[in-house]
RNA sequence: GGGGGAGUAGCUCAACGGUAGAGCAACGGCCUUUUAAGCCGCAGGUUCAGGGUUCGAAUCCCUGCUCCCCUACCA
């Protein structure tokens, strides 16, 4: 009862914040605002509903413009000159006796927003936008148009929302329009628009208030409806493939499958404090140990770290696990993948996988990707073998890498390797050429299967390969590892191998263990950043552009925080 | 985390120590085939916020807020 009469007086006092908050924005209407109120008002007085009903039968403005007939706009342009020449010609004739106007012209009902208007007096011309057409023609004639919509048009504000009706016809620039027979108000835009040539550009307010950014500049419309497609061309190819869709924890007692900092919160009814997903990596394998054969899951990760063009906290990953498959397997069922969306984003924009623009890049989808292994790349760019680890300890101080920690202790060997690897050999790939990098050493991957034939080598290796185009890694795959006590003494290794900082966020999951114990039959998995293959097919610069709401620090200073960051 | 840049009318931008302007949008008027329509007229500002220097600040200085770029970190 207690809990309950807090939560009520909280909520009066939210209430009274929310009626203050209002009376004060009431105050502050802004002029422009107030003028579109007035204009509201003044489509209410003809009788409309300002924000519309129901409309069946519309057409999008791309529909209505296919279907414009040439031959019917002809004839009822043709038999109307010869009615009007007629009538001149004999004045006293009735119009039953004159050549009558053939009208077959198909009539369309379309809906958008208007984003130009120019009012002639008698003839006003509409510029309606849909997701289909930026720019659709509307002429509102006092002749041709009932009463009521003719003086709706002249209430009109760049913004609102109208459904129009009436037949197509061609202005004598070449135009198809549709000659409006009526008009009604389908919503009112209250808020005045951005410069209307030039849309909304501030990229701040393009995010933070994505709504007006979508109808303002079509573009961001249209990558993000790529993104639905290409999200649904997965799952198809997916699914043909034989894969099933599945959902599995996003809150969890402990984030793993990956090396990242997670989000805390917390859950009441258990009193436990919970971290959300850094990957569904664990879960996924238990699905195969269970008997599910091929699983993936489209999955929202959220990783407590920086934000950068292609770094945003809640990201998108699909991660796909195929039981007696390998990391072979996961190589032609990504390239397939990749060229497909490719194949259907290229459609989308009229040109050719073989050669799609990514910034200054034209990348070919179409042949075969690159393969090169993670050694030989590395003695091609190095000049010598990652095995020799007195010319890899010599590159890295020529270079001015550390070698040793805070400490004093020296960095292990391998990952110098990577360091020259990452900072050396990476960037020479060709960020036109889609590259797979076979074969990484196996200390980098705690959670992939050796590869057999390696262990005595100067440095094992597993089987793993990583995905790289546009400059971009776009993810990795694996043979997994399902021998329960190499997994255990890696997840040992892991929390022994780590600094305190990092130890907080990497854990023994005794769980996914025994697991691996009742059997996990062998496996490939995979995992993509599906936000940076949109960002690739949809030639998008930054995550932000491929997101509909990216995460931007809330307006006003201070932020929400109730403590200060503890884990700086 | 480090460095650089930006914030001016609803929008896009000028003005860089001396009366805050333009284009578009808006508002009033004219106009039945316009295409960023046109013509005439009229209005619109806490120059991000707060402090300082100065006779005088949008402009120079300091602090804060927000964004952008580079860099660093990052399975």
């Amino acid at each position: 009862m207690r809990v309950r009469s807090c939560v009520t007086e909280h909520i009066q006092e939210q209430n009274e914040e929310v009626v203050l908050n209002a009376q004060e924005a009431a105050e502050e209407i802004h002029r422009l605002e107030q003028q579109r109120r007035e204009n509201r008002e003044g489509v209410r007085a003809l009788g409309f509903n300002p924000y519309g009903f129901r409309a069946d039968g519309l057409k999008t403005l791309a529909q209505a413009h296919e279907a414009y007939d040439e031959g019917a706009d002809n004839a009822n342009k043709e038999s109307t000159q010869a009615h009007k020449q007629a009538k001149r010609d004999n004045p006293d004739l009735p119009d039953a006796d004159l050549p009558q106007i053939v009208d077959t012209r198909p009539v369309v009902r379309v809906a958008g927003r208007v984003v130009l208007s120019r009012d002639n007096g008698k003839l006003v011309w509409l510029n309606l936008r849909d997701h289909t057409n930026d720019s659709f023609q509307i002429a509102i004639s006092k002749r041709d148009c009932d009463e009521n919509g003719f003086a709706l048009a002249k209430l009109l504000d760049n913004g609102d929302i109208v459904i129009a009706q009436g037949p197509l016809t061609k202005t004598k620039t070449g135009e198809v329009t549709c000659w409006a027979s009526s008009l009604e108000p389908a919503s009112k835009c209250l808020v005045p628009p951005p410069e209307k040539r030039l849309g909304l550009q501030d990229p701040d307010m393009r995010y933070r208030q994505r709504y007006v950014d979508m109808w303002s500049n079509p573009d961001t419309t249209r990558t993000l409806m790529l993104r639905s497609k290409l999200m649904s061309a997965m799952r198809r190819y997916l699914e043909r493939h034989e894969f099933v869709e599945v959902e599995t924890p996003v809150l969890q007692t402990q984030a793993g499958g990956a090396a990242a900092r997670p989000f805390f919160t917390h859950m009441n009814a258990l009193h436990l404090d919970l971290s959300l997903r850094i990957a569904p990596e664990l879960y996924l394998k238990r699905l195969l140990v269970g008997g599910m054969p091929r699983v993936f899951e489209v999955s929202r990760n959220f990783r407590n770290e920086g934000l950068d063009k292609s770094h945003n906290p809640e990201f998108t990953s699909l991660e796909v696990y195929q039981a007696f498959g390998n990391y072979e397997t996961m190589m032609d069922l990504t390239e397939g993948l990749i060229r497909e969306l490719a194949q259907i984003a290229a459609g989308e924009q009229g040109i050719s996988a073989s050669a799609m623009p990514f910034g200054d890049l034209l990348i070919d989808y179409e042949r075969a990707f690159d393969k090169v292994t993670y050694a030989e790349l590395f003695e091609k760019v190095l000049g010598f073998s990652m095995g020799d680890m007195d010319k890899v300890r010599a590159a890295c101080e020529a270079r001015g890498f550390k070698t040793k920690s805070e400490d004093g202790t020296p960095i292990a060997d391998i990952f110098l390797v990577n360091e020259l690897f990452e900072e050396v050999a990476e960037p020479t790939i060709d960020p036109a050429r889609p590259t797979f990098v076979l074969d990484y050493p196996a200390s980098l991957s705690p959670l992939t299967r050796p590869k057999p034939g390696t262990e005595q080598d100067p440095v094992p290796l597993a089987d793993r390969w990583d995905l790289f185009i546009g400059g971009m890694e776009i993810g990795p795959a694996y043979t997994e590892l399902n021998d329960p006590d190499i997994q255990a003494q890696k997840f040992r290794e892991q929390l022994s191998g780590v600094d305190d900082e990092e130890s907080t966020f990497r854990s023994f999951d005794e769980d996914f263990v025994n697991a691996l114990k009742v059997g996990m039959p062998p496996a490939g998995g995979l995992g993509l950043g599906m936000d940076r293959i949109v960002m690739l097919l949809g030639n998008q610069r930054t995550i932000r552009d491929v997101l509909p709401f990216p995460m931007m620090r809330p307006l006003g200073g201070v932020g929400n925080s109730s403590e200060e960051s503890d884990a700086e």
